[in-house]
DNA sequence: CGCTATCCTTACGTTTACGTAAAGTAGAGA
DNA sequence: TCTCTACTTTACGTAAACGTAAGGATAGCG
């Protein structure tokens, strides 16, 4: 999986197609501060994002996907992403081990989070999945009386 | 769980309140042709409704909620239940094993393409919740080694 | 039979999550 | 340096899933 190419810039439309959405979706990600938008760029110049990246947009939408939240929701829920990549940066710069642990204490809160909710959804979906192969049982054995 | 009285038609805001959802709901629900709408109801009566169809209305919103789908593909899956309910009827008239084998096998498909739906979802968040689990503990281990 | 709460229909309003069109610009390659 | 494509911003459009308000009718009770 390593690189041929030294992580060349992907443009908009690139993003959007290895994702498989649209450009107007990634705009509107970052316009709602779902996506976060490099600050160094100005006004009329393009958007270039890193490999990085389109694994963020793949997860929002892959999250968006899978919960049935709307982009709100799912913003407040990203704050664990967003703080993450700011933690990140953090990271480098922090060269006391108690500095160090905070913040991955903190990105260990924002996973439960998720976490939670991804397995409640889970758990729920199960049980609906479990009713279902029940009722098909009940179904095949009413059908094999019949049979008889 | 059996009756003290015997199935008091409910009101529609009855009918909200025990779903959690509201009359509004329900009536546009009917509008779109999700849930039935008793036949014998002219112009201005109030609507009526059955134990029964508050189970139906509860689990239209649990798949709304559980699944993301459209109220038409929703609507779509749930040919399931609205052909089930006809099929009901038809079971009563029904007197060669033949014909009851028939609807049987229909409801067995119906309930196998619901199965399917919801089992691929269920796979996807199993598979989703893993990967934090995954994530959770690699942060764990890192913490842990910090302290040293 | 009258009262009142809840319902009826009709119709316009609202939010979310983008789509789409227009007019102009940036940037990679020849 | 020119060119062409994919981008930029701005702004209006739209479909889905209801919310809400108005004006009037119904159903169960006393």
């Amino acid at each position: 999986m390593s690189a041929i190419e030294t992580e060349r810039p992907l443009r908009i439309g690139e993003v959007a197609e290895l994702v498989g959405t649209t450009a107007r979706t990634i705009r509107y990600y970052e316009e709602i501060g779902l996506l976060p938008g490099s600050a160094e760029r100005e006004q009329g110049q393009h958007r270039f994002y890193t490999q990085a990246d389109v694994e963020r947009v793949r997860e929002i939408v892959r999250l968006r996907d899978l919960l049935g939240l709307s982009l709100e929701q799912l913003s407040r829920l990203l704050e664990a992403e967003s703080a993450r990549a700011e933690l990140r940066r953090e990271w480098k710069l922090a060269d006391s081990g108690a500095e160090r642990a905070r913040i991955l204490e903190e990105a260990l809160e924002h996973v439960g989070t998720q976490l939670e909710l991804v397995h409640g959804r889970r758990v729920e979906l199960e049980q609906l999945e479990a009713e279902l192969v029940a009722k098909r049982g009940s179904l095949r054995e009413r059908l094999a009386e019949l049979a008889v």
